[in-house]
DNA sequence: ATTTTTTGATACCGATTGGTACGAATAAAC
DNA sequence: GTTTATTCGTACCAATCGGTATCAAAAAAT
C-alpha cells in the first residue's frame, strides 16, 4: 500500500532536484520505506523512474492533454496552455517532462522511450489542434501544421524550462506565440 | 604543460556526454594525467569546470560576440548568429555552456557563479545590437530592447538546447526570428 | 494450531565518486 | 657531487552509488 508514498515523494523529488540529482537511496530514506521494498515493487530504479514518469504523465500532463483534445476556440487553447506553462503553479519549479528529457541519455532504456513516447503524444495534441484548426478557418498562417506543432511542442518546452531555472518566461512565450495571432504582442 | 591538454579533453568530455555525465576520474583516464596532477593544477573539481568553460567561452563564445560587436548590418547578424547557433558544426553536440546551466545547481560555486556571469555577457551583447539597430532605424518592432535581448538569448538557447538533443532547431529558430522581420517565413 | 507464504528490513556487495598522504623520481642549488 | 627543493604518481581514504542475500516477523492457507 505504500506504492502511491514512494511514488509521491519520488515525484516531488525528481521534480524540484531533477532527477539525476536525487538518488534512490535519498528517496527510500524520504519515503521511509527500505531499499528492497522499492526494489520488488519496481525491480529497478529504471522501474521506479518510470513509473513516477507514468504518474506525472496522468496527474499532470493530463491538464494539458484535456486543454487541447476538449472544446473551446483555436485561440482559447493556445492562450490556455500558454498560462498553464508559464504561469500555472504547477509548474513552479518546471516540468518533470522537461527535466527528465533534459538528462534522457542519464535515465533507463524504459524510461528513455516513455520520454520519447511523451514527446510524440504532445505532438500528436499540437497537430490535432492545428489541423481542427485550419478545417475551420480558425488559423491559417501560411505554416505548415507539422512545423506549427513543432514549434508550439518547442516553445512550449522552453517556457517549461525557463520556469526550471527560476525565470520568468510570460514575456518569451507571448512573444513566442505571436506569431500565431498574426500581431507582435506586447508582452503581458 | 598539460594544463591545455587537460582542459581540451576535459572540454570535450563535458562537451559531448554532458557535464554531469563526466567524472573527474574518466577526465584524468581520458587525459592520461594523474588525479594528482589535476588537483594541483585546478585545486578541485569546481576549478576544472571552470576552467574549462572559461576556455570554452574564449574558443567558441567568441565568435558569437566577434559577429554581433563587429560590423555588419542587423538583419546580417541575426542570420549569421542564427546560422552559428542552429547550423555550424561548431555546435553539432549542442553548447557546453547552455548543457552547463542545465545542470547548473549541480556544479561547484565558481561554475556557477561563470555560467550566470556569460549569461549576462550573452545579454548585454544583444542588447547592445539591439539598441544600436534601434538608433539607426534598421528595427523598430515595438517591442522593448530589454524584452527583445531576452526572446533572442532564449531562442538560441532553445536552439542550442535542441541540437544537443539531436533535433534539427532551423526551422524552429527561423520562425522565432521571424518576429524581427516582419513576415513569418516559411523554414529555410 | 501448524505450516507455508509473503512482507519487511538489516546488513552487506562491488564499483565509483571526489579528494589526499606519502614515497619515488627529478630538477635546482650549492 | 651532494644536498635541497619540487614535481609526480601510486595507492589509499571515507562516502555513496545501484543492487541483493539473508533472516525475522506477520499473514494466509491448510
Amino acid at each position: 500500500m505504500k506504492r502511491a508514498d514512494v511514488l509521491d515523494v519520488a515525484m516531488h523529488a525528481y521534480w524540484e532536484e531533477g532527477p539525476d540529482a536525487v538518488s534512490l537511496n535519498a528517496i527510500c530514506q524520504k519515503a521511509e520505506v527500505s531499499k528492497p521494498s522499492v526494489y520488488r515493487e519496481f525491480g529497478n530504479e529504471d522501474g521506479l523512474t518510470c513509473a513516477v514518469l507514468e504518474t506525472y504523465t496522468e496527474v499532470v500532463l493530463a491538464k494539458m492533454q484535456a486543454v487541447l483534445d476538449g472544446p473551446g476556440s483555436f485561440a482559447w487553447k493556445i492562450d490556455e496552455v500558454a498560462r498553464l506553462a508559464a504561469e500555472d503553479a504547477l509548474h513552479t519549479h518546471g516540468c518533470l517532462w522537461v527535466k527528465m528529457r533534459a538528462v534522457k541519455p542519464q535515465l533507463g532504456e524504459r524510461t528513455q522511450g516513455l520520454v520519447d513516447l511523451i514527446q510524440e503524444a504532445t505532438l500528436a495534441a499540437f497537430t490535432r489542434v492545428l489541423t481542427e484548426a485550419q478545417a475551420s478557418g480558425e488559423w491559417q498562417g501560411g505554416i505548415a501544421v507539422p512545423l506549427a506543432a513543432q514549434y508550439l511542442h518547442a516553445q512550449i518546452g522552453l517556457a517549461l524550462d525557463m520556469r526550471g531555472r527560476g525565470e520568468d518566461p510570460r514575456d518569451v512565450l507571448a512573444m513566442a506565440l505571436s506569431v500565431f495571432r498574426g500581431n507582435t504582442a506586447s508582452g503581458r
